[in-house]
DNA sequence: CTGTTAGCGCATTCAT
DNA sequence: ATGAATGCGCTAACAG
C-alpha cells in the first residue's frame, strides 16, 4: 500500500519556493528573514503539517530537550517513578522519553549501559536511570541513578533510607509486644537488603533483645523465593509472633504460607512489608508496610538531573527520602499464651 | 569539566585499523569480513564499550526494531497501558518507547500529531497513541489508537465499553438506593466522556428518574479541574447523595472535597468512578469504581499494531473490552433523612 | 574481502 | 536576506 511519506524540510523548501536554510531558519526564529518570505513559509509549515524530526534534528544540533528515563521493564515501581517525573517536568521545557527493553529475556544484565549508549549523546540530553546494577555511566551526558542496585557509588543518586525504614518497621512490631521477631530478608547481594537487615538488627539490639540468626532467611525479594524460608520460620519449634519481609512481595509469600499452616493474621502472627505497591492494599489483610515515596523519588530525580544538567555543582548529589509506616491490619499485639 | 565523549563508529575503526564500513558490516552480521578481522573489531567494539546510536542508524535505515507509545502524559491510565504493552512486547524483538511532552503547557491539542511527525518514519517503526483527540495519523508508520477522544474513525483502535459501564455504575448506585445522583463529567469534547454520560442518563431514565442538569458538572477528568465542580454539587441546596465521577481521578477528587466539607463517605455520600487505576484502591475509603482492563488494552494494542506492521489485513481493527463493577467501600444505601 | 562514495533530514557556517 | 556547501553517525551500494 502507498504509505503517506513523511513530510520533510524539502518539501516545505520546494513548496514555498525558498530553500532548505530559509525553512530551517524560520523553524529555529533566526534573523535573517524577511517578514514576508517568514511568514509564507509558516503558511506552507502549517498547511503540509510538517514537524522537524527529533531525529535528523539531533544528530545534528547534539541537544534535544528530552530527557530519557531508562528502565528494564514497566512494572509498578518504574511507573510510578514515571508518574513523578512527568509531574516535575512540568514547565521546564523538557520533554520525557521512557525507554524499555522487551521484557527481561535477552537483557543479561547491563542494560542500562547499552540504552544509554544507544540514546545518549544523541537523543537525549540526560537520563535518570531506574534500579540500574550498573554505576558506570559512561560520562557522555549527565546521569541520575534511582536506588542503585550497588549503593550510591559515584553517581548522582535518590534513593530512600532503608535503614530507617527498617528500624521503624522492627519498632512498630516491638511497640505491639512483639519480642521473637523473624526478619525474611531479600537478595544479599543489593544494598538496599543489606540496610534493612542492619536496620532490624540494630532496632532489636536497641530494644536489648538477643541477636537470633534462627530467626533470619534470605528470601530474595520474589514471591517464589519467599515460601520456602517463610515455611521455615513459620514451623521453627518456636515460632516468631511477627515477621519483617523486606518487600511486600515476600510478606506477601509469608502471609499466603501462614495460610497454609492454619495461622490467622494478625491474631497469630503479625506481618509487615517495605514498599507499599498498590498490591499491599489489595491482600487480605490489608498489608502493613513501610511506604517509599516513588512518586516524590523520580520528581526528586528529575530536577537534580535538570540543576546537573544545567552545569549546577552546588547541591548534593544524593538525596535520600524519608520512608514512613503504613498501618494497615496486618499486624496486632501478640496473642497471650 | 571535560565530559568524555560519545564513542562512535570512527573510534571503533580507528581503534582497529579499518574502515568505518568494515565495523558497520561487523556489528550488522553481513557477509563479507574475513574471521580474524571480525574477531578484531569485535574485540575492540567491547574494549570501548561501544553501542550504535539509534538516532543515526534510524536515520539511514528507516527501521529502528522500535515502537513508540504515545501520551500527553504519565498519569495512572497511561502508565496501566503501559504495563499491558511493556508484558506483551517480550519476545517479540522489538523494544518500547514511550514519550510524552512535558505536561499540559504549550501542548494545546493535536500532541499526538506532533509526536508521531517528529518519531515517526525514523525512530519508531509503529506507534501507540493513548486517548489520542485526533484520528489523523498522517500515514507515516502504523497506529493503534487507545480509547481516542473521538470514538474509532479510521484508525485502528481499541476501547472498552464506556456506555455499559456507564449503566452499570449507575445501577449500582440505584440498586443501593439513590435517587439523587450526581455526574462529575469530563471533556465534553471527548467520546468516553459522552458515553459514560449517556449511560448515566439512560440508567437513570430507566429507573423512571427525571433529568436533572442541575446534578451534571463538568470535572475534566483530572484532579484539579474536578475539585471546584465537585464542591458546587456538594454544597447543592439539595445534595445529591452519590455521586458518579466519569474516572477515578475525578472521584477521588470528589472524596477530598467531601472530606473537607465534613462529609463522610460512604454514609454522608456514596462515590464511585471509573477507570480501576491503581489509586482507586489506595484512598480511604477504598473506591468502588468500574473496571477497564487497562493493561489488558495496552497489550491487545500492542499485538494489533504488530500485526499490521507485518502487513497483516486480516484482523479486526476495533476491539471493545469488556468493563467491570468492582466494589469496594466508598458507596453504600443513602442515610435516611 | 575491504575501502570509497553517497546520502538519510536537518542546522550551521560562509558566500553571495 | 538568501542559498550552497558541509557534516552529524551510520548503512548500503559499488568499486577495488
Amino acid at each position: 500500500m502507498p504509505e503517506l511519506q513523511r513530510v520533510t524540510i524539502h518539501d516545505v523548501a520546494r513548496s514555498a519556493g525558498v530553500s532548505v536554510a530559509t525553512v530551517s531558519k524560520v523553524i529555529n526564529g533566526r534573523y535573517g528573514v524577511a517578514l514576508a518570505t517568514s511568514e509564507r513559509v509558516q503558511a506552507v509549515i502549517d498547511q503540509l503539517g510538517y514537524e522537524s524530526s527529533l531525529v535528523a534534528r539531533s544528530l545534528r544540533s547534539h541537544r534535544t530537550n528530552v530527557i530519557g528515563v531508562l528502565v528494564a521493564e514497566f512494572e509498578p515501581f518504574s511507573t510510578e517513578i514515571l508518574k513523578g517525573a512527568s509531574q516535575a517536568i512540568g514547565g521546564t521545557g523538557y520533554e520525557l522519553l521512557a525507554y524499555s527493553g522487551g521484557g527481561r529475556a535477552g537483557t543479561p544484565a547491563g542494560w542500562e549501559r547499552r540504552y544509554l549508549s544507544r540514546l545518549s549523546g544523541t537523543l537525549i540530553d540526560g537520563a535518570i536511570l531506574v534500579t540500574p546494577t550498573v554505576v558506570d555511566s559512561g560520562g557522555a551526558v549527565p546521569v541520575v541513578a534511582i536506588d542503585p542496585h550497588a549503593g550510591p557509588a559515584g553517581m548522582p543518586t535518590v534513593d530512600s533510607d532503608n535503614y530507617a525504614g527498617a528500624v521503624t518497621a522492627t519498632e512498630h512490631l516491638l511497640g505491639l509486644g512483639h519480642r521473637r521477631i523473624g526478619f525474611l530478608g531479600g537478595r544479599p547481594d543489593l544494598e538496599s537488603s543489606r540496610l534493612r537487615e542492619a536496620g532490624y538488627r540494630s532496632a532489636l539490639a536497641a530494644a536489648g533483645i538477643a541477636d537470633d540468626d534462627a530467626l533470619v532467611r534470605v528470601g530474595g525479594y520474589r514471591r517464589e523465593n519467599a515460601q520456602e524460608p517463610a515455611r521455615e520460620l513459620l514451623t521453627l519449634p518456636e515460632r516468631p509472633t511477627a515477621i519483617f519481609a523486606a518487600n511486600d512481595l515476600s510478606a506477601i509469600a509469608t502471609m499466603e504460607v501462614a495460610g497454609e499452616l492454619g495461622l490467622t493474621v494478625p491474631e497469630d502472627l503479625s506481618v509487615i512489608g517495605f514498599d507499599n505497591v498498590p498490591e499491599s492494599a489489595l491482600v487480605n489483610p490489608p498489608l502493613t508496610t513501610i511506604s517509599q515515596p516513588i512518586q516524590r523519588m523520580g520528581s526528586a530525580a528529575l530536577e537534580l538531573l535538570i540543576h546537573l544538567m544545567d552545569g549546577g555543582t552546588d547541591r548534593p548529589t544524593h538525596l535520600r527520602l524519608p520512608t514512613e509506616l503504613v498501618e494497615r491490619a496486618s499486624t496486632a499485639a501478640p496473642r497471650r499464651r
